[in-house]
DNA sequence: GGCACTTCTTGAACGTGTTCAACCCCCGGC
DNA sequence: GCCGGGGGTTGAACACGTTCAAGAAGTGCC
């Protein structure tokens, strides 16, 4: 979707560039590369306010997962991390910022879980399917106070919305996820390199209404949502496959122009080539 | 989307099956048939009562329009509206609930417009297009503060959400819409009867899609969306129209099934056949 | 008119997310 | 040793959505 120029809610200055030192630093308990932040205050972190902040952090993520997100209050959290609710603060600009690290965290174990189950495969449709139950296994836990979660991302203003600047991190490592899906395939060297180049983004936006439905499912152990991977992934290999023969061309045309000029620059990829037009 | 279960967040009785004689009665301010309701607590509406919910409900939607969402306060709508904040809350038992007056309005609004607009032409395409276009039109006052609401309307567990039972008159008056949009047109009688049967909702989803990326839109006057449905429409009617080629109907075959089995009843149709299985 | 009963109406009170002026603490410079 | 200053920390205070016990305003019945 457009717009992707937001603020955030109000709080204090932007963090400037560069995200704290993002290089390797993956704490064990988590297995989160912890390149995640941008929701709190600014880079500045001298010494153990690191671990006061990562202790709020842990805390609410604990909680939340506990008892939900609306049910766990800020002053719980403060409270339960030893710290007064003015320091949460001081860290997240908002309580919606803590929700973030869920994000991240979870886009990092789903690529994890997914590159080792698909090792074996080069079936596309198979790998497709396998990276999507790869995603509601990891996600399973969460499913449970996934709608407030939803709620939130769904705001366009939201730094939480999967298509802003500040998920463009998880974003990335997610359609690089459905790039190897697709280049690890049978189906990848028959393909024009173009469409290899697009249908990664396409895939994970298959990804995005699955996880759509799944927040929306309430049926026991999201059977529904599962049942709709298993039939929905061979139709899209189906339909990637026939994409190479002739009489198609002119809907695969329109089909890349389509995303070309509609998606991608919403998901923060500048688009290609624009001719001058008009 | 899946669950379709819900329960209002907490209020009163839930209106007994009749929508208040909802026949004819719509009040000339609006153009609303005001069988909408079912937001705030149950049928008994006795006399004058009635007139002090219209008077809440349309103090909040101005408010709401100039103002914006969330800057409107409930205690300002009640002060503005000259009752108790109590008082509105016995009319609507949460602040969300004022909303779907504008939920309901505009579908009607829309789907009179629409129809109006696209009387005089037959290519199923350009009717798309102006089905489109004129939900485009109808929602642009609104455009500002659709962040507010969409984040709202995106949480499953609201009956705000368009999958919701509560949206349920709305989204039929939306997809009765679109089937007109095909009936309509020059291309419905080329279409086998189960296609031209599936077709409207499949629209309406067409339509959400449009919404949601209308959301997201921050360029001048959402000019990209409405270049989207100018791109989208004919494409979608090239789809549709080479459905009826024989090198399409294994495809067309999954994706009516995909549709009857996962879509469908996921707003509100119950699937058609369904072996009775285990 | 008086009584029981339901429907409306009120505003204080509760719990929440968030803000802010003040304070603490530690470290470098003298 | 002390002083200055800035990052870190505090908790009271604010504004909001929502609840609730109490009462007002009808309404039907005698």
């Amino acid at each position: 979707m457009p717009g992707n120029d937001r603020e955030r809610p109000d709080g204090g200055p932007v963090g400037s560039g560069d995200v704290e030192s993002a290089s390797d630093r993956n704490d064990p308990g988590t297995g989160v590369p912890a390149a995640e932040l941008a929701g709190g205050r600014a880079q500045p972190k001298t010494d153990k306010s690191e671990a006061t902040r990562a202790l709020i952090l842990e805390t609410a993520m604990r909680m939340f997962q506990e008892r939900g997100y609306e049910k766990t209050t800020m002053r719980a959290i403060a409270a339960e991390a030893g710290v007064s609710v003015g320091n949460a603060y001081y860290y997240f600009s908002a309580k919606e910022f803590l929700i973030q690290g869920f994000y991240d965290r979870m886009t990092y174990d789903h690529a994890a879980d997914a590159r080792k189950r698909m090792a074996n495969t080069r079936d596309f449709a198979t790998r497709l399917e396998i990276a999507l139950n790869s995603w509601l296994d990891t996600a399973a836990p969460y499913h449970e106070f996934s709608a407030q979660f939803f709620r939130t991302a769904a705001d366009p203003t939201s730094s939480l919305s999967p298509f802003s600047n500040e998920s463009h991190p998880a974003r990335a490592t997610a359609v690089e996820l459905f790039r190897e899906v697709l280049q690890g395939s049978e189906l990848a060297p028959k393909l024009d390199a173009e469409l290899v180049e697009l249908l990664p983004d396409v895939l994970w936006l298959h990804l995005m209404v699955v996880v759509l439905y799944w927040v929306f499912d309430r049926t026991e152990d999201t059977e529904r949502t599962r049942e709709f991977v298993r039939r929905s992934t061979p139709m899209a290999a189906r339909v990637i496959n026939l994409s190479r023969y002739r009489i198609f061309r002119p809907i695969v045309r329109d089909a890349k122009g389509l995303i070309q000029d509609f998606i991608l620059p919403t998901i923060g990829k500048t688009a290609v080539k624009q001719p001058p037009a008009e």
